[in-house]
DNA sequence: AGCACGCCGACT
DNA sequence: GTCGGCGTGCTC
């Protein structure tokens, strides 16, 4: 009987690949299992097993499987299950979705390595230069990626010289395969046994005696161990003695020392378990006693409470509680709220069970994670981190928190999967019937919608911790400000009498500015062009710290310009305003205060946000000026006033969302102020004093935002009434991709008529030279999802079959945020 | 996605 | 003449 094993890879395609199997093979291979196998004329993928049966294909012959890499299945049954759900409902390939799930280590892939046969005859043989050439650095370094042969000839198509060698028996073309995976080392030294005997070691500490540095390091060595019988780090002898590596390399060269390696753990807490045991008020006992009595019969549970009304201690007990039953459990964040803080704070509590995990960690560091989580140990029982950690392999899920679940940075925009954490959290969750607790101050709609439906429960918590007062918000008209001339820049006179006030009692001051699409521009005044990017259809920032206009799209960037480029006219002004520019008008304005700026530019480097906001906490800046960053989960204590410099661009945002997340920002930076004793204060300046959005801000009042923006969605058919995909395609030729566009927004209209909007372009049209244009589908909730995208399905499959739209892309995204 | 293959314009 | 550009088709 002959085998056959249905493998996953990682690539965007919707097949399954089948390989043959041996009997053995066979015998050992399980769904999860990684297996190396061979892919087009000399490629070696990762695979992973999805289904191991007798079903021969019926088309093309099998190849066999290059090797099996696992010895047990690296993947969980409901990993793979969870992989399906999310390729299935988010349109896109399993592949797809094993690349985004699976840590970059595991992924091994071949690379083509060129070596000189054994025992010729070169001198014989007839060779042109480039073969020479190529004879030659094999002579040298006996095997060569293409890569370096690339290099070497300095040409890009070697593969035809390669050939051509390979054809007179001179080289040979092999498969290499990397493990990625480096196991951390760590050095240890011991005694060689010969010298353990008591005679023998006052011979060798005489034998030593004109080494002195040699003999301290004995001593030590004696010293160290008689305390802890375990071996002893080379690291830790060397600190104690104080003594070089030099001094210790010729004892083992002596033989004296002996020297080994141990395999450790690069993910490891060091600090001490301080576990200050967490002290409900009464509203935060209610709350978590709620919770748990509607997890009797809800698993899904939305926690609005205001900001610091104690969320973190509810989620903490809940994530106690799932531990005391054994179970694992998962804290979610938004990417950029990965604050030490919070992270301290839970590891201070549960110790070494706590784990990291996070895109920014290096790829050894992630596979340890993801073993610990496999083998269910004790370290990794809590895995806290941003929306990857879905994808760990889970034994047996407890809970999940989903943290500021309102934050659109759980939805993945690119590559695909473009899967929302949040949403997908929630099927993982019911995947292991585990518990899911969604916290926020500022729910989305979409979670409130549900709660307000039943789908989940709802808690409250309304009051803030210690019963500091919800910050007093003052609304500044900056229209009646600018025609009265009370603005200083772009502060007004209320807002300088303020910070003045704040800065004279000592307190700290956070302001606010929110960049995204209102940054520096180059004006001319004279005939009004500003210098674009010439492969984007935008124009170019000014960036002041390196004098350079940029593209914020695709990275082009020229020096800063002081004429005209249309006109030659010297006069030049900026327009728009970004954080930076509030920055320097804050130190003409107060030139003794410590200022500080956080947004994308100052945050670049690894330590820089760390730093920022150490400094922040410690006082060493009065006022911090930065954009949406500032929202995220930090917890000051000493901020007396929070300023938000523009609430009309945030406002003015041309995307259904705009108010709800206006409101949440504004709501949430307003949040930073006033958390100890004193009452905070907050001042918006708005063109709009009277915007429904800024009165709902003010008042703090998020049942009434969100029943008037619910109205809104009911009306013009969007979330949380309506569901919606996007299409977007994606083209150099302009002319293609409008006929392109129009052909499938037509193809779609057949079926679901009305509910296409488009195609339209994007607000940019044009990014690194390739067009874009825009398709939205929106499907009333009595419509089938699930034909809905098998409908979808169907119609790009016809649409990648017309030749004459072969080069146009077309990007999938499922409930685009 | 990668990669081979094939066709076309631009140069040593 | 060859090199490198890009469009097309295929991968068990």
């Amino acid at each position: 009987m002959s085998h056959f094993v249905d493998l996953i890879l990682p690539l965007p395609l919707e097949k399954r690949f089948t390989y043959s199997l041996s009997e053995d093979e066979a015998s050992f291979v399980q769904p999860g299992m990684r297996l190396a196998v061979p892919f087009g004329k000399n490629r070696i993928y990762t695979g992973i097993v999805a289904e191991v049966h007798q079903n021969p294909p019926e088309v093309y012959e099998a190849k066999p499987i290059h090797q099996i890499l696992d010895e047990k299945p690296l993947l969980t049954k409901e990993q793979l299950k969870f992989w399906n759900w999310i390729a299935v409902y988010y349109l896109c390939s399993e592949g797809e979705v094993m690349r985004a799930a699976l840590p970059g280590a595991f992924l091994l892939e071949s690379e083509s390595i060129v070596k000189l046969s054994k025992e010729v005859e070169i001198e014989d043989v007839e060779l042109n230069d480039d073969e020479y050439l190529v004879i030659e650095g094999l002579q040298r370094q006996s095997s060569m990626k293409i890569q370096e042969i690339e290099q070497l000839l300095d040409k890009k198509k070697v593969l035809p010289v390669i050939n051509k060698l390979v054809d007179k028996n001179l080289v040979s073309l092999n498969q290499e395969i990397y493990e990625q995976y480096k196991p951390k080392e760590l050095r240890y030294v011991r005694l060689n046994p010969a010298y353990e005997a008591e005679s023998q070691m006052h011979q060798l500490l005489d034998e030593l005696s004109r080494a002195p540095k040699q003999r301290e390091i004995v001593l030590s060595y004696f010293g160290l161990t008689a305390k802890k019988k375990n071996a002893l780090k080379v690291k830790d002898l060397l600190k104690e003695t104080g003594a070089s590596a030099g001094v210790l390399k010729s004892l083992l060269d002596k033989n004296i020392f002996e020297e080994f390696h141990r395999e450790t753990d690069r993910v490891s807490f060091e600090g001490e378990i301080t576990n200050h045991s967490i002290k409900f008020n009464e509203y935060q006992q209610r709350a978590f006693d709620q919770i748990n009595s509607n997890f009797q019969d809800s698993k899904i549970c939305l926690l609005h409470g205001v900001t610091s009304s104690g969320k973190t201690e509810i989620y903490i007990r809940l994530i106690e509680q799932a531990l005391e039953e054994g179970k694992q459990a998962l804290y979610l964040l938004p990417e950029i709220a990965l604050t030490t803080q919070l992270i301290k704070r839970l590891q201070n509590y549960f110790g070494e069970k706590v784990l990291v995990y996070h895109s920014k960690y290096s790829l050894n560091e992630r596979v340890e994670i993801y073993r610990h989580v496999l083998n269910n140990n004790e370290k990794g029982r809590i895995v806290i981190g941003a929306r990857s950690c879905i994808f760990l392999p889970f034994q047996d899920l407890g809970l999940i928190v989903v943290d500021e679940e309102h934050e659109s940075t759980f939805k993945q925009f690119d590559p695909a999967p473009r899967y929302h954490a949040r949403d997908s959290a929630v099927v993982l969750g019911n995947i292991f019937n585990a518990n899911i607790i969604l916290g926020s101050a500022t729910p989305s709609m979409e979670s409130y919608f549900n709660a307000d439906h039943n789908k989940y429960s709802k808690v409250e918590l309304t009051r803030r911790f210690g019963n500091v007062l919800m910050p007093e918000v003052e609304v500044v008209d900056i229209k009646t400000a600018h025609r009265k001339k009370k603005m200083t820049g772009h502060f007004s006179e209320r807002l300088i009498d303020e910070m003045k006030e704040i800065l004279k009692e000592g307190e700290q001051i956070i302001l606010f500015q929110n960049r995204r699409g209102f940054s520096p521009v180059l004006e001319c005044n004279t005939c009004g062009h500003s210098p674009q990017c010439p492969n984007c259809d935008v124009s170019l920032t000014y960036h002041s710290h390196n004098n350079q206009l940029r593209c914020h799209y695709c990275g082009y960037h020229i020096a800063m310009q002081h004429q005209c480029m249309a006109c030659g006219s010297n006069e030049i002004s900026t327009k728009g305003f970004g954080t930076e520019q509030v920055e320097t008008e804050l130190k003409a304005l107060f030139p003794d205060a410590k200022i500080s700026r956080m947004d994308q530019d100052t945050t670049r480097g690894k330590h820089s946000y760390e730093k920022i906001i150490t400094a922040f906490e410690a006082h060493d800046t009065d006022i911090l000026v930065g954009t949406q960053m500032l929202t995220k989960g930090l917890d000051f204590r000493n901020v007396g006033l929070v300023g938000i410099m523009n609430a009309d661009n945030l406002l003015n945002f041309p995307d259904f969302r705009a108010h709800e997340r206006s409101f949440q920002l504004m709501l949430q930076v307003a949040g930073r102020s006033g958390r100890t004793k004193k009452r905070g204060k907050v001042l918006i300046q708005t063109y709009n004093p009277h915007h429904r959005i800024i009165q709902q801000v003010s008042t703090g009042d998020y049942e009434g935002m969100y029943k008037e923006q619910l109205e809104d969605r009911y009306q013009y058919h969007y979330p949380p009434y309506y569901r919606l995909i996007r299409l977007t395609l994606k083209c150099r030729d302009f002319s293609k991709t409008n006929d392109a566009a129009e052909w499938l927004a037509r193809a779609l209209e057949n079926v679901f008529d009305r509910y296409v909007l488009g195609p339209e372009f994007p607000p940019v049209a044009r990014i690194r030279n390739e067009y874009y244009k825009n398709i939205l589908i929106k499907i009333p909730q009595k419509q089938s999802l699930g034909k809905t995208k098998n409908v979808i399905h169907r119609i790009l499959n016809s649409f990648k079959a017309i030749g004459a739209f072969r080069s146009v892309r077309v990007i999938v995204n499922v409930d685009p945020q």
